[in-house]
DNA sequence: GCTAATATGGAACGATCACTCCATTTTGGG
DNA sequence: CCCAAAATGGAGTGATCGTTCCATATTAGC
């Protein structure tokens, strides 16, 4: 769609604009004219640049998600401590509200589909770094344990999230550092369940 | 307001149509026009009974919460194991889908202070059940440790109901029951840290 | 510097929402 | 049976939303 100059400095203005529209009033509060105010521009230049208000805010929300990623390039160094420290960083870091609008979409999900996939997806890439970082350490331990045990690892991270959400004073990383990172028990809870 | 028993009958209807409403579509479809649709009342009717749209929405939600209490007398002989499995009812129970619309008014607490501070009173009921039962099951352990424990095992059991969300073939009462009950690696993970 | 493609702002549109207003009917205590 | 209080339906209100339309201005390849 843009192909002047100023048309993607236009794109970059309106991309700012949402991201620091959504994380100074979250996204209910998100509107079009909201995002076009702080962007200084009228909605027939954000039309011209974007399919719709869905598709600034998911840029933002995707670049988010990907920003908080201890070892992009997947090499397997990183460790299930690593990765609660990514967490804890992208609940409480600079962009911290954005982890809240990324648990409101998880929320709302089971209304959309589309939502749901993107969201199902995210986690489950999530999922799978704790289980490969898991199963490095641990790799006497049976894989079904230790995938499971990363689920639960997930959403406990997750669930600690939500509660951060509406008590600020709630110590999240405290409480983050201390989930459990060793699968073992978790396996006895199997054998003996 | 409703003091004739035509009045008290249209009341009910209307909560029922809540209840239906919100269990089928979700809280963004609960419009006003579906709730009135649904119970076959007008909009009149309606505010000649409730105040707002909100006091309906309030009413269902509380009474569903209120109903999956495994001691609602708090006379104290419920185990953690009871609360495990009272969560999983709310969660996969007839009125799961309640559980959703809550967890839903959770995250979106951040915006609406008077939201959040219901949601807060709410978490704390639900962590304090935990810390009483675990205390009881555990009378030797530090209560430090205890409330802790009970923090991170509401939380897990949250995460887990917002991994259900979008993803229905999610094993959630597996999971849960498969959670560390016992609070005597917490302590251990508390000395170290 | 000409010109077609692109960019721009903002009025206008249509849909949706919670809620109000009110003429009319129903209720039930005396 | 009377009649004030309560109940009722639904048109109407005003606000907000995302999106479209279009006249005008700017850009940049030639």
């Amino acid at each position: 769609m843009a192909r002047y100059r100023v048309g993607l400095a236009t794109r970059e203005r309106i991309l700012a604009a949402t991201l620091a529209v959504l994380s100074e009033q979250g996204l209910e509060s998100t509107t079009l004219k909201s995002i076009t105010d702080r962007a200084g521009v009228g909605a027939g230049s954000f039309y011209n640049l974007f399919a719709s208000k869905e598709e600034a805010v998911w840029e933002i929300l995707s670049n988010a998600i990907a920003a908080v990623d201890p070892d992009p390039q997947a090499l397997g160094s990183e460790t299930s401590t690593d990765l609660v420290n990514a967490f804890v960083q992208f609940v409480t870091g600079d962009d911290a509200v954005l982890s809240r609008i990324y648990l409101q979409l998880a929320s709302t999900a089971p209304t959309d589909d589309d939502i749901a996939a993107r969201m199902a997806r995210a986690q489950q890439r999530r999922v799978d770094r704790f289980h490969a970082a898991l199963s490095r350490e641990h790799p006497d331990l049976d894989d079904g344990v230790v995938a499971l045990h990363a689920e639960l690892l997930v959403a406990a991270l997750t669930g600690l999230t939500v509660r951060q959400g509406y008590d600020p004073s709630f110590d999240f990383a405290r409480h983050a550092r201390l989930l459990d990172t060793d699968p073992s028990r978790t396996a006895g809870r199997m054998e003996q369940g």
